[in-house]
RNA sequence: GACUCGAUAGCUCAGCUGGUAGAGCAAUACACUUUUAAUGUAUGGGUCCUGGGUUCGAGCCCCAGUCGAGUCACCA
């Protein structure tokens, strides 16, 4: 079994937050329990099983009841009570569903019709809390003050809520009050975040149709979405530390993949013309504002095409995703419009450390690059050989500026060890990122596929780890072997969806695109 | 990992020079048949993040720790 497994390895005790201790209640708990008995005792069932006869949500009512008044006059609507007004006999709640609120009109004498108005005094007015589940069966109207409403003729309870949600309010002028802002709570409990705060589900949808509007664009054009191991024997395709993980039957480590560049090409060199991945990576590093342990890239690699092919595409499909997913190819991310409409910028990285230090590093050694590094600044150590500085320098002074969308390209081959050598210069790649608002959003090649080169450089590599650089990248002789049955010219392209989904709902935390970001253990509840 | 800030009622927050813990919303009770941040009256609700220390006395001061946020460092 998993568990024992897992504590073979680990000896730990299970964390705190897993141990199921008596909780002191709330009064506010107590009273919810109280009217959960309340409820049974009246032969009333908190937790029914029967299907729900659901016929329309909120947002439809709202949104098509003043052009075809006449469809609703017979109505059922499900979802948690939010608000509970109450006026003697008659009152006002409002019913949130999965499209929003809408309010409901209760009237004793209507939802109890007969000698018994328990179901209106005691069921509804007593023991009914916000965050219930109720469904409610009536007609819609327009009150008098013209809000749209459903008139209840019929009401059910469908779950008991026993802890309390908070309270969010807004006013007339749309100022919300009492918002649960907490960003601790807001992620561990997530669920409250959605159900109390407006706006944070959408941002969820929009990620939802980023992943599903770049899909349909790659199948579309033939493209094959394959899975690839995530325990991998050798972390490789990327240079970062790997979590590492133990295989009790096979009695060996595994790595959580760092990437799965490395899958997808031997899939290339088996005969796909197109293959694409949504992978959730794991990189055991540093957490903060835009790097979660978990996170999201889609790596695709089609044959037969270079990376001006790449770049191509790469544009034409972020136009059409923001237009798809925002309404405009235009989008607003902390205050600055930026423009996703093809073709974007293209400029080779050492002419973009020309433009933004004056420095000229075409051609020059290690030695010169290093010295003109620190003329500006830059720290260098010993282990950095001269592709790291070039990105330090890049990262330090040029990366900022580029705010609209751009190609940085022809990287240093140094930095790129999977990456073909430039067509025309040999100590360059045919590699590029593109950068919007400052940021690296993708980053693509054409794909090395002469083998000898390829082992050339991860003995390159090998070497940088001696030095000390310790995210070296791994050598991993079956891919080696694989390129050496011979792989088409191919273009590849990997983009962290976590950071397009922050780019297109312009938040600037990772966690705020992540339903579940790695949090610490809370204490035991 | 370093620094800064924060943790008080279900939620959002206030809390004076160290002297028995406060508000709004939420909750409970009553009233109220078209309200919408409903309203009115009354009431209850606290491990002041945890553990030490100083003090006659600590939510507040000191030390250590936990969790979170921000900045930096790290980070393809």
């Amino acid at each position: 079994m998993f568990f024992f497994g897992w504590a073979k390895i680990t000896h730990h005790a299970a964390p705190t937050y897993l141990c199921t201790m008596e909780r002191q209640l709330s009064e506010q708990e107590q009273f919810r329990r109280e009217a959960l008995e309340a409820l049974r005792a009246t032969g009333m069932d908190p937790f029914p099983a029967a299907e729900v006869p659901v016929s329309h949500l909120a947002q439809d009512i709202k949104n098509d009841y003043p052009s075809k008044p006449e469809d609703f006059s017979e109505v059922c609507v499900a979802g948690r009570l939010m608000t509970k007004r109450i006026m003697g006999k008659a009152s006002f709640a409002s019913l949130m569903d999965s499209s929003g609120r809408i309010q409901i009109y209760l009237n004793r004498d209507e939802i109890c019709p007969e000698e018994d108005k328990s179901i209106y005094n005691d069921v509804f007015k007593k023991h009914l809390d916000i965050g219930d589940f109720i469904s409610i069966k009536g007609h819609v109207f327009i009150t008098q003050t013209g809000e749209i409403s459903v008139h209840a003729k019929e009401l059910t309870l469908l779950s008991k809520s026993i802890r309390p949600l908070p309270v969010v309010k807004k006013d007339a002028d749309g100022n919300t009050y009492d918002a649960f802002t907490d960003p601790e709570l807001r992620y561990r409990q997530r669920y409250v975040d959605l159900v109390v705060n407006e706006g944070v589900k959408d941002i969820f949808v929009k990620r939802t149709k980023v992943f599903a509007t770049m899909r349909s664009i790659f199948n579309r054009a033939g493209y094959l979405e394959v899975e690839t191991p995530i325990l991998q024997p050798i972390p490789g395709g990327a240079a970062a530390r790997p979590f590492i993980t133990h295989h009790n039957a096979l009695d060996m480590p595994l790595y959580l993949r760092i990437a799965n560049e490395l899958y997808l090409k031997r899939l290339i060199v088996g005969g796909f013309d197109g293959v694409y991945e949504f992978a959730k990576d794991f990189r055991n590093e540093g957490m903060d504002r835009t790097h979660n342990p978990e996170f999201t890239v889609m790596e695709i690699y089609v044959a037969y095409k270079d990376y001006f092919w790449m770049m191509d595409m790469t544009e034409k499909m972020l136009e059409e995703i923001a237009e798809t997913v925002t309404g405009s190819s235009e989008i607003t991310v902390s205050g600055k419009v930026i423009s996703l409409k093809a073709p974007y910028a293209r400029v080779p990285i050492l002419e973009a450390i020309k433009t933004h230090t004056g420095l000229d590093l075409l051609g020059k050694s290690e030695d010169e690059i290093r010295t003109a590094a620190k003329s500006i600044g830059i720290e260098v150590t010993a282990a950095m050989g001269s592709g790291k500085i070039i990105d330090e320098i890049f990262g330090e002074k040029c990366e900022k500026h580029y705010v609209q969308p751009t190609f940085i390209t022809d990287y240093p081959l140094e930095m790129s060890p999977l990456c073909k050598r430039h067509r025309d210069d040999d100590r360059l790649t045919e590699r590029f990122e593109l950068f919007i608002n400052g940021k690296e959003i993708a980053n693509a090649y054409s794909e090395l596929n002469d083998p000898i080169d390829q082992r050339a450089r991860f003995e390159e590599q090998l070497k940088l780890s001696e030095k000390g650089d310790d995210e070296a990248m791994f050598i991993d002789q079956d891919f080696l072997r694989a390129l050496e049955y011979g792989m088409p010219p191919t273009s590849g392209m990997g983009i962290g969806m976590d950071r397009l989904t922050m780019l297109l709902t312009d938040q600037s935390s990772i966690q705020e695109v992540l339903f579940f970001p790695q949090m610490r253990p809370e204490k035991a509840d």
